[in-house]
DNA sequence: ACTATCCCCTGACGGC
DNA sequence: TGCCGTCAGGGGATAG
């Protein structure tokens, strides 16, 4: 579901509810989401003050007093909702955490479990999965880019899927960066010019920096920490239009499959390039 | 090094 | 109405 944007829009909404409050008290429903044991994962929790609330890539870093860290990445239906003690805890929600002063409770809500929660204790190295984390999408520059996809020969979409080489993007946020900079999702990464590979960076980072402004996409159940929906669906150019005529040139959206997921493009404008040179 | 294919889960939607 | 297949903003494991 989510992707920086959203992550980016969820780490600001929570940032000023949770900063300087206590974590009381953590009720553990389902513990599928937690990537340790659901009393370990207490322990080093319960008693700690939140100090700091950050990204990196899709991953969502609060760190408390002493360098006690909860990490967490939402895969695609996991949520963070603040509500009232009192309020009805929908069945989807599998992690409460009370929260002191006040009587707001952080709740994890993930319909299907594909997110996990990580606490990480006091002088504990990083977690593998953050180290393996490429440049973050909105830090890298246009020249570190362009020398990275080089030494790249897989095709362009599945490589700025994967995290290790760019940290940040999703599937729509790929598909949009790529209409724009008119490339198909198919071009080897090593054979795109200097060019291309600075109006690629250019248009991701205007995208991203858009679709954080509209507070994220919403195409069916993304929301931000109030229950916000994005905004940036309007600006979808190619993302959820196949059969769409483009915008630009007027042809239709067309819905592929690359590297096993949805690929929308518009064939006048990303000309698939290993055919015609 | 890279691709393809499951798998983890649940829900929504379209076709019959 | 119900059943079945397919798909979904992600990513890990494994086989070729």
């Amino acid at each position: 579901m989510p992707e920086l944007p959203e992550v980016e829009t969820i780490v600001r909404g929570l940032r000023p509810q949770l900063i300087g409050k206590k974590i009381r008290f953590i009720r553990v429903r389902s513990d599928h989401v937690l990537t340790g044991s659901p009393r370990g994962f207490r322990r080093v929790l319960e008693g700690a003050i939140i100090r700091e609330i950050g990204r990196k890539g899709k991953f969502i870093l609060i760190t408390c007093d002493q360098e006690i860290r909860l990490i967490t990445h939402l895969r695609m239906t996991g949520q963070f909702l603040l509500a009232p003690r009192e309020r009805v805890v929908d069945p989807h929600t599998h992690v409460l955490f009370d929260l002191e002063p006040g009587t707001d409770q952080l709740r994890y809500r993930d319909v299907r479990k594909f997110g996990r929660l990580a606490a990480v204790a006091r002088g504990t190295p990083a977690i593998s999965l953050l180290q393996d984390l490429g440049p973050d999408a909105l830090e890298i520059s246009a020249a570190t880019l362009f020398r990275n996809l080089q030494q790249k020969k897989r095709a362009i979409k599945p490589l700025l899927l994967d995290q290790t080489f760019l940290s940040g993007l999703g599937n729509i946020y790929v598909d949009e960066s790529l209409y724009r900079a008119g490339i198909h999702p198919l071009t080897r990464a090593d054979t795109l010019n200097r060019d291309q590979a600075r109006l690629l960076h250019r248009h991701m980072r205007q995208i991203l920096r858009q679709a954080i402004r509209a507070k994220g996409t919403t195409v069916s159940d993304y929301r931000g920490p109030e229950g916000i929906v994005g905004g940036f669906q309007r600006f979808l150019r190619v993302y959820d239009r196949s059969g769409d005529p483009c915008r630009i040139c007027g042809q239709t959206i067309q819905k592929t499959r690359v590297g096993g997921r949805g690929t929308h493009t518009c064939p006048g404008c990303q000309p698939w390039p290993q055919k015609s040179g």
